[in-house]
DNA sequence: ATCCTCTATGACCAGTATTCGCATTCTGAA
DNA sequence: TTCAGAATGCGAATACTGGTCATAGAGGAT
């Protein structure tokens, strides 16, 4: 777990960095607004601690900024030393998904921690279904009709994209970069994929999902037909 | 609520316990090491502040004695007053909830012993279970079926992070990033940690919880084999 | 300071699962 | 009909895993 810390005085961010470190986290520090700014858009944080006055960009700003500009949904938890409602408002409608008040125990913002990142893992809803399909993309399980299947890394691949590109077709070219990026292998060994897939999510039952459309590449949709 | 304030400097003391009694709080003091530990062991309190430097043992050291010898997790906040990582570090390994560097303000004191003891009464609820298999955080026991069972350091953190996560497949990458942050062990030690945890937790009983994911991680379930 | 124990690490091997490439057969469109 | 594209099946190559063990290092005890 990646956790972003900006806050301007140093000693409070020592605290919290050496804290929050012998938790097991990563901790990456920023002691103004533009440097911590720079720092969670260009690199994958967890979480982002956020004091509120920050030289150069103070901690609202910096949130909107965040969410509305880079469109980065990284959960955030301001730190004040104020305590008007005020504030917390203009907060939490900067985006910020929790609130300390200075001063602040480190147990306490540990507390904070970990319930943002519960949070967060609860938030998403990684479920794919396409007919009576489903894909749980948690626990990585396939099951058709309540019938667990069992496939293979690349086979789960192919049908996480399939998945969320249904009911639309998927060119053959895609689903190669899908797997192997630019080195693509020798000979196209995509259609050996499709068939084992194709063997494990439509043989057992009696209606195909996974359909091919000649020339282009492949489709995942019900057999109702609706086009 | 009742405060024990260890401190061996007469006039810090008198100070410290004047003020806090005034703020509505049961002061009980010590001088010493030994002393303090006895009263801490002998008597509840609801907080204890501590100083690091002690005459008959160090604040350290009476802290993990607390913790690990006479099992008690009555709050501490450590007084110190040298300000180095070390320090800091040890401190919070030995236990310790919060730290405030000598000198202080009264007040500041105040809003820390506040904020401890606010934290506190949130209750922790600190133990994860799976299966059979139970992790209570607080004292770091494993046991199964009632089975205590004895693990490493290493070993406790890939349980925590296995439990929390479970049922939900965890990558190989985000472990080595638990266990070791940035700079990876040269080779992949984390297979021989997973074999040892799995020797540990699933060897002596019939039914596995830890289970690999080809090419992807390990999952910490149940095998009822639902779905 | 020295020894001792326990843990972490890295290397290796054998067994297994997965992926790839190829040969063959099949299908759909012109 | 003809032919390119597609499906199928299988063996070989590869990657991954579990298990073992030797070594190195940390921490505690003497």
């Amino acid at each position: 777990m990646r956790i972003l810390v900006i806050e301007d005085q140093p000693e409070i961010l020592q605290n919290i960095a050496d804290y929050l470190e012998l938790q097991g986290y990563l901790v990456d520090c920023a002691y103004d607004g533009l440097g911590g700014l720079h720092l969670a858009i260009t690199q994958p944080f967890d979480l982002i601690i956020l004091d509120l006055m920050l030289p150069g960009m103070d901690g609202i700003t910096l949130c909107q900024k965040l969410r509305q500009d880079a469109r980065i949904s990284t959960p955030v938890i301001m730190l004040t030393a104020r305590d008007s409602v005020d504030d917390k408002l203009t907060g939490f409608r900067a985006g910020a998904d929790d609130y300390l008040v200075k001063p602040f125990s480190l147990p306490e913002l540990h507390a904070r921690v970990e319930a943002v990142l519960r949070r967060g893992q609860a938030g998403m809803q990684n479920m794919l279904t396409v007919g009576d399909l489903a894909y749980d993309m948690n626990s990585l399980e396939v099951s058709r009709r309540g019938v667990h299947l069992k496939l293979s890394p690349i086979g789960l691949k192919l049908l996480e994209h399939l998945m969320k590109a249904s009911p639309h077709v998927v060119k053959r070219e895609a689903l190669e970069e899908l797997l192997w990026g630019e080195h693509l292998p020798g000979s196209d060994s995509l259609r050996s994929h499709i068939h084992t897939l194709r063997q494990t999510i439509d043989k057992p039952f009696n209606s195909p999902l996974l359909h091919t459309v000649h020339g282009i590449g492949y489709c995942l949709k019900t057999t109702d037909d609706g086009i």
